[in-house]
Formats: C-alpha cells, sequence, structure tokens
DNA sequence: TCACTGCATGGCT
DNA sequence: AAGCCATGCAGTG
C-alpha cells in the first residue's frame, strides 16, 4: 500500500490525533488539530483540510490562495470570472463549452435552467460545495441506468469521474481508514506522485506527446494561461486486440503539464488489460452533451472515448491520432477517430438513412431531444461538406439514432454495403469528417479519411484483419459466426463482385473456341456448352461457382441486364443471410443456423450442410481425376499424331491449362474452394450430357425460393432469357 | 405507382 | 433477458 494522503471522511476526521491538512501548499499543514472535509477525493472521501484552508475552500477562495501562481487560470466567457481550472479542487467549478472556454457555475446554472437532457457528471455530486449545488438540477439521474447523457461539461471532472466509477480492479488501492492512520508527514507528496505515477505508468508512453502541440489557450482568455490546461485531448492506450492486433482506443484525459496537484500528465492511466473503453462500458451511465442547434457545436467531440463503445465500432484506423501540421499558418490539426460504421444494405440503401451505433451517436454527436434532430455538418475525405439530418426514433423504449440524406455522400465515396464509415474529429476545429474503409481486401486504396495512405496494416505483419468484428476469443473459439461476420464477408464479397456488366459478363463467356448447342426449351433457346465458363472473380481463384450457371444471352437488352446485375448485388429481397439468395433458398448457405450457433461439424457430422459438402467434395475429386485423365488421353493422341496442335490447343483450352485467364475462370476449385452454392443434387444432375436439357429453372435455389433470379453468375435470372445451360468445370 | 417517413418486428449481441 | 439495430412495412403525399 502507498502511502496516501490521509483522506478520511469527514466521520473519520475527528478519529486520528495525528492529522495533516490535506492541501500541501498549507505553511504547516500537520499542526493542526481541528480538521474539516474538504474536496471530495477519488476514492470517495474527502480531503482532511485544517480549518484555515477549510475555510477557504468552503468559501470558495481556495484557488485564489494557494493556486495564485498556478498555472490553468481562465475566465469565464459569460462574466469574465477568473477561474482555476487546473486542479481537483476548482474541477467541478467550471463548465467546458463547446465552441471552447469556460464557463463558471454561476453562469452555466443560469443557462441550464436547462432542458431536462442536462445531467451533470456525476463528480458534480460531490467535487465541491459548489458543484453540489448541482444537486437539485440533477433529475435523480444516478439512479436511472437509462437516464445517462454525457454531459457537455467534460472538466477536469472527467478523469475523476472515470476513476470513481471504474470500481475495481483498477491499480489503484485505496486508502482504508486504518492506512489513513498512518502518519505520512514528508512522504505526502512523494506518495501521492508514486501512487499516480503507478497508475500512469502503464501507458503514459503510449500518449503522443505530439499531440500537446494543439493545445493552446482559449481564444477568450485573458489571463496567462498554462496552453495545456483543459486541452482535453484524446490520447491513444494501445491495446491488445482480440487478434493480437494492437488496437488503439482513444482516451480522453485531462492534461496539466505543470505538475499542479492532481492532473498531472503522470497521473493519465489506464487499467492493465483493458481498454479504456471497455472500462467505460460501467462508465457509459454516463451523461450527453447539451443539444445544440448549432450543428457541430454540440457535439460531443471533446470526449472521445469517455464513453464506452462496443468495440466493434471502435475506429480501426491506422492514423489514430494523427497530429497534422498546416505549414500555412502553422497550426496543427489532430484527427481523432471516433467510431466506424460498416454500412448495412439499408445503410447504403436508396432510403438514405444510416443507422448510427446508440452508444456512438450519443456519445459523440450532439444531444438531441426532438426525433426531427438537428443537421450535422460532416466533410468527407476529399473536404467536401455534406450536412446530414441526425436524427432518432423511438425504439422499444430505446432510441433509434440515425443519419438522414447520407445517399448522396455515400454514391459520392462509392461505398456501399459492407464498407465502413469512419467518423473523426479534427482538433481544434471540431470538424467532423467522415472517412471510408473499402471492404474489398485491397486495403491499399484504403481511403480512411484521406489522412494516412500508409496503412500500415497494408504491410506490417500487425495489420488488422479485415474483419470489422473480430470475434473474441471466446467467439473464435466457439467459431461462431455472426451475423455481422457473415455479412461482412457477404458483402465484403459482393463488394468485390460488384463489375462493371461487360466484366460480369466477361466472366461468363464460355471459350470463344465453343459452339454451343442449342436446345430449346418451353420455347427458350438455351445455349449449351460442354466448358462451362465458371464464374469467378478473373485473379483469386476464390468463389468459383462450381455448378451450373446461366448467362444472358447477347440479344439481353443490355439496359434491363445491368438492371438485374445490380439488383443481384443489392437486391433487397435477398435473404438475410445471403444477400444474393432469396428467401427459402435452400442453398447451403442459406440453411445454415442463422447465428451460426448450429452445434460443432464433426468429421462424421450428418446434417445437411456435412452431407452436402462431403458429396460435393467427392463429385469434385472424381471430376478432377476425369479431367486428368482425359488430358492424359488427349496427349498420348496428341503424341500420336503431332499434326493436330489446333486440336491439342483446343482440348488444353476446354481443360483450362494453357489460358492463363481462362484457367482463372475455369480453375478447378481446390478442396478450399468448395462453392456453398453448390447443390449437389442439381450438380450432379448436370453432370450427366444427358441431363443436359434439363429443365431445371434453378439449378441453386428453389424454384419458389428463387423467384427472378439475378442476372449474374451466382443465381442467375431464367425468365425470358436464352440461358446457357452450363455444366461445372470438368 | 412511387418515394418518403416513421414505426414495428425480430434476429442477434 | 434486455437492448441494439437491420430491416420490413404501413401510412401518407
Amino acid at each position: 500500500m502507498l502511502p496516501f494522503p490521509s483522506s478520511s471522511s469527514s466521520v473519520m476526521a475527528s478519529s486520528y490525533p495525528t492529522r495533516f491538512c490535506f492541501n500541501r501548499e498549507c505553511p504547516d499543514f500537520n499542526r493542526h488539530e481541528c480538521y474539516r472535509p474538504g474536496w471530495r477525493l477519488r476514492n470517495g472521501d474527502f480531503a482532511d483540510l485544517c480549518s484555515r484552508c477549510a475555510s477557504a475552500y468552503e468559501q470558495g477562495k481556495f484557488c485564489d490562495i494557494f493556486h495564485q501562481r498556478a498555472s490553468g487560470w481562465r475566465c469565464c466567457e459569460s462574466c469574465g470570472k477568473r477561474i482555476h481550472c487546473g486542479c481537483i479542487v476548482s474541477a467541478s467549478a467550471f463548465m467546458l463549452l463547446d465552441a471552447g472556454g469556460i464557463e463558471c457555475l454561476t453562469c452555466a446554472r443560469k443557462k441550464v435552467s436547462v432542458g431536462p437532457n442536462f445531467r451533470p457528471p456525476p463528480s458534480f455530486l460531490y467535487q465541491s460545495p459548489i458543484a453540489e449545488k448541482f444537486n437539485d438540477m440533477s433529475l435523480d439521474w444516478s439512479s436511472s441506468a437509462r437516464s445517462y447523457r454525457p454531459p457537455n461539461l467534460s472538466g477536469p471532472s472527467i478523469l475523476q469521474y472515470n476513476l470513481h466509477n471504474r470500481g475495481d480492479g483498477y491499480e489503484f488501492n485505496q486508502p482504508t481508514s486504518r492506512d489513513k492512520a498512518t502518519a505520512y508527514s514528508t512522504e505526502k507528496q512523494r506518495g501521492m506522485n508514486d501512487l499516480m505515477g503507478k497508475l500512469m505508468s502503464v501507458n503514459s508512453n503510449n500518449h503522443s506527446s505530439s499531440i500537446l502541440y494543439n493545445q493552446k489557450p482559449g481564444p477568450n482568455c485573458k489571463v496567462p494561461t498554462c496552453p495545456n490546461v483543459n486541452a482535453y485531448q484524446p490520447l491513444i492506450s494501445l491495446k491488445e486486440g482480440p487478434l493480437g492486433t494492437q488496437r488503439a482506443f482513444p482516451v480522453t484525459t485531462p492534461i496539466e503539464t505543470n505538475g499542479h496537484l492532481g492532473l498531472d500528465e503522470r497521473y493519465l492511466w489506464h487499467k492493465a488489460n483493458s481498454s479504456p473503453l471497455s472500462h467505460l462500458h460501467n462508465d457509459l451511465n454516463s451523461v450527453a452533451p447539451l443539444e445544440s442547434k448549432n450543428l457541430n457545436f454540440g457535439i460531443h467531440l471533446d470526449t472521445p472515448g469517455k464513453y464506452q463503445v462496443v468495440p466493434r465500432y471502435c475506429p480501426k484506423v491506422p492514423y489514430k491520432n494523427q497530429v497534422l501540421q498546416n505549414l500555412s499558418n502553422e497550426s496543427v490539426s489532430v484527427v481523432t477517430p471516433l467510431f466506424e460504421k460498416i454500412l448495412s444494405v439499408s445503410d447504403a440503401g436508396r432510403v438514405g438513412r444510416m443507422v448510427l451505433p446508440k452508444k456512438c451517436a450519443e456519445a459523440f454527436l450532439p444531444q438531441i431531444s426532438q426525433t426531427d434532430g438537428v443537421p450535422l455538418t460532416v466533410h468527407d475525405s476529399t473536404g467536401k461538406e455534406w450536412t446530414f439530418q441526425f436524427r432518432f426514433w423511438f425504439n422499444n423504449n430505446s432510441r433509434m439514432y440515425f443519419l438522414e440524406g447520407v445517399t448522396p455522400c455515400i454514391q459520392s465515396m462509392q461505398l456501399q454495403a459492407g464498407d465502413t464509415v469512419i467518423f473523426s474529429r479534427v482538433d481544434p476545429e471540431k470538424k467532423l469528417i467522415m472517412g471510408f474503409r473499402k471492404a474489398s481486401v485491397a486495403q491499399s486504396s484504403d481511403q480512411e479519411t484521406g489522412l494516412n495512405n500508409n496503412r500500415e496494416s497494408s504491410t506490417n505483419g500487425d495489420a488488422e484483419p479485415i474483419d470489422k468484428h473480430p470475434p473474441t476469443e471466446k467467439k473464435k473459439s466457439s467459431m461462431t459466426t455472426t451475423r455481422s461476420k457473415r455479412q461482412k464477408v457477404e458483402k465484403g464479397d459482393l463488394s468485390e463482385l460488384k463489375l462493371t456488366w461487360e466484366e460480369a459478363q466477361g466472366f461468363i463467356l464460355p471459350p470463344p473456341n465453343l459452339t454451343p448447342s442449342i436446345t430449346t426449351i418451353e420455347g427458350i433457346e438455351f445455349e449449351e456448352y460442354e466448358d462451362a465458363p465458371v464464374i469467378g472473380k478473373p485473379n483469386t481463384g476464390l468463389g468459383s461457382t462450381y455448378s451450373a450457371n446461366g448467362r444472358l444471352s447477347a440479344e439481353q437488352d443490355d439496359e434491363e441486364a445491368k438492371d438485374e446485375a445490380e439488383g443481384l448485388l443489392t437486391s433487397p429481397k435477398s435473404t438475410s443471410k445471403h444477400p444474393r439468395h432469396r428467401n427459402g433458398c435452400t442453398c447451403i448457405v442459406c440453411i445454415q443456423s442463422p447465428s451460426g450457433a448450429s452445434p460443432k461439424h464433426g468429421r462424421r457430422c450428418s446434417c445437411t450442410v456435412c452431407d452436402t459438402v462431403r458429396r460435393r467434395r467427392e463429385t469434385l475429386l472424381l471430376r478432377k481425376k476425369k479431367q486428368q485423365i482425359e488430358i492424359e488421353n488427349k496427349a498420348r493422341k496428341e503424341l500420336e499424331s503431332p499434326n493436330s496442335d489446333e486440336e491439342l490447343r483446343q482440348s488444353a483450352n476446354n481443360s483450362g491449362t494453357t489460358s492463363k485467364n481462362h484457367e482463372q475462370r475455369h480453375a478447378p476449385p481446390s478442396k478450399a474452394q468448395i462453392d456453398l452454392n453448390f447443390q449437389p443434387e442439381r450438380d450432379e444432375e448436370s453432370l450427366s450430357p444427358s441431363n443436359t436439357t434439363t429443365k431445371d429453372k434453378s439449378p441453386h435455389h428453389d424454384e419458389t425460393s428463387c423467384k427472378p433470379p439475378s442476372s449474374s453468375s451466382v443465381h442467375s435470372r431464367h425468365h425470358h432469357h436464352k440461358l446457357h445451360v452450363d455444366f461445372a468445370d470438368s
């Protein structure tokens, strides 16, 4: 136990004969006999103050007397009153204003007569007699689990607030009453420093000093100030991510570098093995900013990280708190990632509403009390300014926040479902910027807010996986496929599949040297190819849809085809499980348990999925063998009749061995490339030449379920189109 | 009929 | 079990 200043409660104050005034500036802090409680300490107790200091404190003159030379004095923006903003004593005697500067409590109270949404931070309830005046204004907020409203008052109390609410587990051994009986005399200061130093040692190195560049006195301050006081810069603490990656979470902590009591930089800390955000789970019964109609002025941007944000919304950006130097005016901007959101189909859809994670919205965006919300100005990575309506709906006794009117922006950024938008803040401008990350694998093209193209993840081994929702260890172990993950994969796939129509056609074009045989079924002409094109991305070998694939004939109206192709990609009628599939689809993906919560599939598992995969594998192996035999036979023939070059070329073409491009299209899947869309029954049928004119209109899906199938590769439309009834690669 | 709006539902965490 | 949130859908213009 570290020595700790006596900080007994008022009840305990008289219990111990040997006492010390908590005021280290007190000229004779250990010679008093009468102590009174002073400000509340982080451990909940009160500082012991000698009568003289206590009087000063109670009269609100403590800082005037003892901290006169300390830095951190600022002026109330309203009345001009000087307020010390840099110590625990006066921590709650002022409020930080959204637009910068501070306001004394008196002025704040006038304005705060406030709406029902105003909630003073918990620290207000105990910080000082002054602060306690706020008690009557708090509407029992502390007892209501849902009445959290992150305050706009992100004063120094924030740190204390966090400390207070962190509960057990953090490296802070609060002194017991017995401890307090221990005289500490000259250990006082050292003990304090040791303690806090210990607390801070965990991550103090992680706090970028560069961020401090940006700390400037408020424009209206007329008194000398310490440049760092009240600069609530988001700081980064690195955390071992669930997948072993270093993940940064913004932390906002008051900084003061003058060594004044309390909020020294060394006091920044975070709980070991816990992200600042994770501990905020408990802190989140927090508080929201005052509503502001002034666009972004009400944004609660000064405290990113103060609130709990579900990890999946934690910004996973390389630049973290990137300090940008504006060469022209030597100003420095700090970019602080706030949160990110993977765009859902709805978000990216034409409705133009982007649902925001509630906690993020409440933490980082203006508080709104009307469902109409407020306009929110956001800058995209090109600097273009967008104004969305930040609104909410009531939903199950809760709120559902969303941005309205995002379609133009999303289109401008060419985003789609599965892509990630990243909301960040630029200080000191307090601009809200919206970057993005494409879901595609090509992370090198990431444009997260356009601020950092040197994405580490694209090059180093610590690169974060594309997985936007990295599973926890627990989840990993259970191999649970969450819906979000599934959606991510699917949408990521989807985005990668977003091709031009010509490209899509290119994928499914049959080899040029093949001539189809025409079969007519129900009045529809079908082109049949012995060697069907296999749909897949040209260069990945993944996703080869190893089954019969329909292709629109050339007569197909191009525009219509495009529409259908797009419909395929973004069909709102698709199942939630598998965006390309229709309700009732019985393909292997769609029949899987939605949550992935189905029992693990063992080797002998006989579930439909496993059976399908097993049969599929057998089929593929057989086919592969057959293919090899054919190749060998042809090669043998070639040896026997060396003049038939053309024949050989053609046979090689057919077997996918000459043209690289062709090979990519036709690459026989490896074991790891089993097409989940495959339905062995159908596929095996297609193996037989006698079945090439099958009337099965939907090789992949139920006829009922796969109604108007889309045109392109995976699930083709069949109605009134000439189709290539294809074989899988063989 | 279509677009828009706001609420309801239900899967999922 | 509660709450979040993606999405559906009814109502309206």
